[in-house]
DNA sequence: GGGGATCATGTACATTTGTTCACAACAATG
DNA sequence: CATTGTTGTGAACAAATGTACATGATCCCC
């Protein structure tokens, strides 16, 4: 077992890579890199004994402010990789606080949702995922509701459903028809008595989200027209937090506004500076009433 | 706790010290030295999780060419302050693996001895510690019987006792009015009951361990003369293991080398090249039975 | 027996981390 | 009130660590 011997030389006894690799005989680079394993793996593993949160401070004045049931900050730093990992495994813990054994967990699809999927740990709860609403077509590395749903299932051995519909149909009609197929009905129907929602909350620049992303620049004019500020899993709200109905709203196949919004435990997921209108509604309307975010944006949010 | 908060940035969030410097408004040497403080006091814990020890093999190997019960390595490195840590760290781990609650532990005068107390972990054991030798005069900067007593003691939980004499006597009258004492007579007579010793094995090269470079080059001549090739705890033996009585050894104040013998676990403690030959003898007439040494000197001594 | 992919490896470099030093602020001591 | 030690600080440097890239091995499929 070369890599406990090189992990324990290291965090154990404090040598340097280089001499752990000339007592064994390797290279430096590969006892870096047995390092890297070791941790990744678990072998060594880090404990900081620390109760409170990062931003305990600005996570209880946030909840405060809007009246949320409580709030995660990861902390914000430039390098914007480095930042959406930690983000990212916020959320996770974030989530990992809320899900109990055999939960239903709602899924709205979006990249920080996907990203959280990553970063959640391996813990066998055997919780249900499923989608709040139907698959983007094309290939959107990873951000499908449905690889999404799996990746979550795999980390707690629990189950993932598929929604075998688009997110966006055609036209209202082939929405309809959709919604009435039997199979996309039934996991609606059990999306809708989820314990959890965990979605992103998008706002409306262009370009901005899977959804928008998809849409041309009429339809978004035609929203911005309708009133809308942002949009959770999928669905479109304006400035009261109420949904807006209109051409865009009847082709999506998912859960409405008023079924999201009667899941009890609503996690939203959401951070950077293009999102805050759109967070800032959700939050004063109760669309959700769990928050992850990061200090910069919460920051933001508190500015007030 | 702003100290656990930069753990927290660090090794949950991968962040790097400038930028959690940056992040929390402070310097990144600030930074540098919270981690630090964070590792040291416990804040952050970093478990490896290896059951088999560093070098398994060799402990085997030496424990059975030389009838050991057991045998710790730790790892040899050009660094010697380094390699002095990590041997006195795993002194201290074998010393805890032997140490119960309530034993009563013999502590041999030796720099080596003194550093594993150093390095022994906090764990209330309430065991005893009893030197078994007389102190040296002069300052020798915490190497002094009682003071590594007393640290073992500190680190357990436990008592500390203190043999009120000198190492080494002016002469054999004065060594014997020394033992006469109630006090000094006392405290030997617990040391002789202990369950463990705990003491360095010396070599015979000049200026080597606190007795021998408390001597003239003339009396060194007299007990090379006398067949000596090493010590354990100021008492010299020769090539087959048995006491060299001499006009020295009478002048010690402490357990004689069958006293010493009678201790059921003999832990010796001892590494370097100038150690070998008195080493392989304590190792072959059974003086010591448990081994705490480094891996060079490990594969010297199985290189026979 | 060739491509062609994947994987492991090491070199060279960039980044990050730790340490030494000099200085300043403060407290204890004469 | 000077003086000595203690503590905390950051700048500048030295050391250690991590990463991108190039190379060579190995396996697999045709």
């Amino acid at each position: 077992m070369l890599l406990g011997r090189v992990a324990r030389m290291y965090y154990e006894h404090g040598l340097t890579h280089q001499e752990i690799a000339d007592t064994l005989g390797v290279s430096r680079i590969r006892v870096t890199r047995l390092l890297a394993e070791a941790r990744e793996t678990g072998v060594v593993e880090i404990i900081v004994h620390v109760e409170e949160s990062l931003f305990a401070d600005d996570e209880r004045d946030l909840a405060a402010a809007f009246g949320l049931r409580q709030v995660w900050i990861s902390p914000s730093v430039a390098d914007e990789q480095k930042a959406a990992r930690a983000f990212a495994s916020v959320g996770a813990e974030a989530l990992a606080a809320k899900l109990e054994p055999d939960a239903v967990v709602a899924l709205g699809l979006s990249t920080a949702v996907a990203l959280v999927a990553e970063e959640f740990p391996d813990h066998p709860l055997a919780a249900s995922f499923v989608p709040v609403a139907g698959s983007v077509s094309g290939l959107v590395n990873g951000a499908n509701p449905h690889e999404l749903a799996l990746a979550f299932a795999r980390r707690t051995n629990g189950r993932a459903f598929h929604l075998p519909a688009p997110l966006l149909a055609a036209s209202p009609e082939a929405a309809a028809a959709s919604l009435a197929d039997p199979g996309v009905r039934g996991v609606l129907e059990l999306a809708a008595r989820a314990d959890t929602l965990v979605a992103g909350i998008g706002g409306t620049a262009r370009g901005q989200g899977l959804l928008l992303s998809s849409l041309g620049d009429a339809e978004r004019e035609r929203l911005l027209a309708d009133g809308a500020v942002g949009d959770l899993a999928g669905r479109f709200f304006d400035a009261d937090g109420d949904a807006v109905h209109g051409a865009l709203d009847a082709r999506v196949v998912g859960l409405g506004l008023d079924e999201l919004r009667a899941i009890p435990n609503r996690l939203g997921i959401a951070r950077g500076e293009t999102k805050l209108a759109a967070l800032r509604t959700a939050l004063e309307s109760g669309l959700v009433n769990l928050l992850v975010t990061d200090s910069d944006t919460a920051k933001a949010l508190l500015a007030d």
